[in-house]
DNA sequence: TCTTTATTGCAATCTGTTTGCATTTACCTT
DNA sequence: AAGGTAAATGCAAACAGATTGCAATAAAGA
């Protein structure tokens, strides 16, 4: 594992450097930009031989995710997914979401995001702190054949 | 129960008209234009003595959202939320939802939809057949105080 | 190396939901 | 109004995803 700003960010937030959470990391790493279950991880960490426990990774997820390394997805009910945040995501931090209905794979779209103007109307009806989550849902170009 | 149009769309889809989905439909009714979750509607429909089966609900509200009169949220993990739909809604579709952070309620918000001009620039990159969801989260006027 | 405290694995638990199956009920026919 | 049939029910068991308690372990500062 190279990428030092990780490191960096587990230690500053009082995190010890243990062995599922670099299990973890790594396979989430491999992932990039991509969406993957805990149950996933676990298979991939533990495809040759048991070495970490699906608690653990549970756990590191969670952990992970409140220092904002990771990012948590509850797609249309079905198992929560989780991806690494990249250091960019950190500074610019508002996401949509695309999910294919044939494939299954969820992709992160980066674009502008004009649901801030409804938001502005919202609060001249009296909501506050408005924050919001876009999911579509669709056909990805390479299932769209 | 008066409306009849729901009898009538029951009925129309060959399903019978039982006991257990008049109750279902009463705490629908009551409960108009709010979410609310099969356990919520058990404890309703049981709280002086038990006359329906907490399965037979989820059998309701799964074969009421397969004919269109119920529809069901995923929001944010949380377990599923169902409400019944108007009778404007089968002709008019399309909603956005907001969630209060203080109260947990969750609201339909019926507006302009301006994600559509975010569908066509997807569209131009290859994706087909989109629909979205937008959740908003937030304070809702009454606890924005 | 020692000590402390966080983290782990395991088993048990939980919540929300679904399924199998024998019994019951709505409702169509007569 | 009674009877037959397919659909719907209640109950128990199973399920999936996720969380918790606790004793054992391991990371990292002294």
């Amino acid at each position: 594992m190279d990428e030092q700003w990780i490191i960096d960010k587990i230690k500053a937030a009082g995190l010890k450097l243990t062995r599922p959470r670099m299990l973890v990391i790594e396979v989430l790493r491999q992932n990039k930009n991509g969406f993957i279950s805990a149950d996933e991880i676990f298979n991939l960490i533990n495809h040759k031989e048991k070495v970490c426990d699906l608690t653990s990774i549970y756990r590191t997820l969670t952990s992970l995710e409140e220092i904002q390394l990771v990012e948590k997805s509850d797609f249309f009910g079905e198992a929560s997914q989780y991806r690494l945040l990249s250091h960019q995501d950190h500074y610019h931090h508002h996401h949509h979401y695309f999910k294919c209905n044939e494939c299954g794979k969820i992709e992160v779209l980066c674009g502008d995001c004009n649901v801030v103007q409804y938001e502005n109307d919202l609060k001249k009806r009296g909501f506050s702190n408005l924050s919001h989550r876009l999911e579509l849902s669709g056909l990805c170009p390479s299932c769209n054949k």
